[in-house]
DNA sequence: TATCAGTCAATATC
DNA sequence: GATATTGACTGATA
């Protein structure tokens, strides 16, 4: 009774007017930290008004698994289709900044692979989309905006004062040191492209590479080791997230033409199907790095890989691929391409990029192997395959997927808040079926490969 | 202590 | 100007 009180009061929020918005927008203190700020805490639920203030983290914990992909693909639709920015929706709705909202409308995680923090953005979304005023509100944030943004502007013409730009405060400014502090900002650290590559090298080779092996490769790039380390720990999150969203794309697609004829749905996942060789299903079946699936189907096969010992790699080579692809067709145009900036001898075995493929059996450094091994791989990526590895996920949903048939956990009350639709259970199904069709499909290529002994050709 | 998740914010691209 | 990309940072977790 409980959960459904909270979830009315939240209703209610979601229906009334987000006055948050206003207070963080409108008085525009310039001050583009003040969404985010109060956000990060726990205590921050911008669109909501104050009083219900706890409410989006208790509906964070209370609700049902929420199709993720499909929030995103709805609130990019009702964006695009009123006009209305990523900046301006992540703003005053998510309270996070352009660059957030971009990434997270285009990489949704599936639900069971996020926390809890990484589900708010979600259900406020969700919330947001169940608001039948949800865009009337963000277009008047924007006429506001607008007409704050024109009345500084006068101001500060007829100030004839170089007012800087609006919102870009510069927290500095106005904090501490009066000092004019932007100068001791650290500059960006651009990657030049053949740095890039060669990290990617690097990483096919070892994905977790030990501390003496960043300190070489910091020193041969000549980049800090920090951001050596920052560059592998960004590399593996993100192609671990493209992963996901293939996995997702796939599994709906597949749908497509599974849900008629099976065999369609394994053509399409044929490898190359995506006709681009690069990305496609080849993280699908990378996708494996999140739950184990692949590992342990592959593993019979794929024993090469496998064999290796650093599990980790073997795990996150498959989507090492779906990433180096790239390289391999893109680099050769503009490979050359020097980068005169910044002239930096590339490591050995890095450098040669001749080699487009990286080849999987090159454990032979074995040093850190070690380092792999120190983490099992499929434990640590277990994240995924403890909550759910693909195959768990696919048949045996752990919670999430349970909910369709079993002992509805959940009052109704939540479903209806978050707008799940009746079928809800029924979609979730689906969803199961798309992925198992998907898990299906890799299987078979996986096994196709390991019955060809084609070592390397699984990458697609 | 290492890694991850989530995010910011500068920069690139469209 | 809006959106996408990405290096860096923070806090959590094992």
């Amino acid at each position: 009774m409980s959960s459904s009180e909270s979830v009315k009061s939240l209703t209610e929020l979601v229906q009334q007017p987000c006055p948050a918005i206003e207070t963080s927008k409108e008085g525009k203190p310039p001050e583009p930290s003040d969404p985010p700020a109060s956000d990060s805490q726990p205590t921050t639920p911008l669109p909501l008004s104050g009083h219900s203030a706890l409410s989006i983290q208790e509906l964070v914990a209370m609700s049902p698994e929420l199709d993720t992909y499909g929030i995103t693909k709805r609130v990019k639709e009702v964006l695009t289709d009123n006009n209305l920015g990523q900046r301006l929706f992540g703003e005053t709705i998510l309270g996070l900044t352009q660059g957030s909202v971009s990434d997270l409308l285009a990489r949704p995680k599936p639900w069971h692979k996020l926390s809890l923090k990484g589900r708010e953005p979600f259900v406020r979304m969700q919330l947001w989309l169940n608001d039948p005023n949800n865009v009337e509100k963000l277009m008047d944030m924007k006429r506001m905006e607008k007409k704050a943004y024109m009345k500084r502007r006068h101001s500060s013409v007829s100030d004839s004062q170089p007012c800087e730009p609006p919102s870009v405060g510069i927290d500095y400014s106005q904090g501490a040191s009066p000092q004019p502090q932007h100068q001791l900002k650290k500059p960006r650290v651009v990657l030049a492209p053949e740095e890039k590559e060669a990290l990617k090298r690097a990483y096919q080779q070892k994905p977790y590479p030990s501390p003496k092996t960043i300190e070489e490769l910091a020193t041969q790039l000549n980049l800090k080791t920090s951001t050596v380390i920052n560059w592998f720990h960004n590399y593996r999150s993100r192609i671990r997230r493209e992963l996901f969203i293939e996995e997702i794309q796939a599994g709906s697609q597949g749908q497509a033409g599974a849900s008629d004829s099976p065999s369609a749905r394994s053509s399409r996942a044929a490898p190359s199907s995506e006709g681009d060789s690069c990305d496609g299903v080849e993280a699908t079946d990378a996708e494996e790095p999140g739950g184990n699936i692949v590992a342990t189907k592959s593993q019979g096969g794929l024993a090469e890989v496998a064999a290796a010992p650093a599990d980790r790699e073997e795990a996150t080579q498959p989507a090492e691929k779906a990433k180096a692809q790239p390289l391999c067709s893109g680099t050769p145009g503009q490979d050359d391409g020097e980068d005169a900036s910044r002239p930096r001898p590339l490591p050995e075995g890095l450098a040669d990029a001749p080699a487009p493929v990286p080849s999987l059996a090159a454990p032979a450094a074995g040093e850190d192997a070690a380092t792999s091994a120190t983490a099992p791989a499929p434990a640590t990526e277990a994240p995924g395959a403890a909550r759910a590895g693909p195959a768990e996920r696919s048949s045996a949903l752990p919670s999430t997927s349970a909910p369709a048939n079993a002992p509805a956990r959940r009052p109704s009350s939540l479903q209806s808040l978050f707008g799940l639709p009746e079928a809800a259970g029924a979609r979730d199904n689906l969803v199961r079926k798309k992925k198992a069709a998907n898990l299906n499909s890799i299987i078979h290529r996986l096994e196709k490969a390991a019955s060809r002994e084609e070592p390397i050709e699984w990458e697609f």
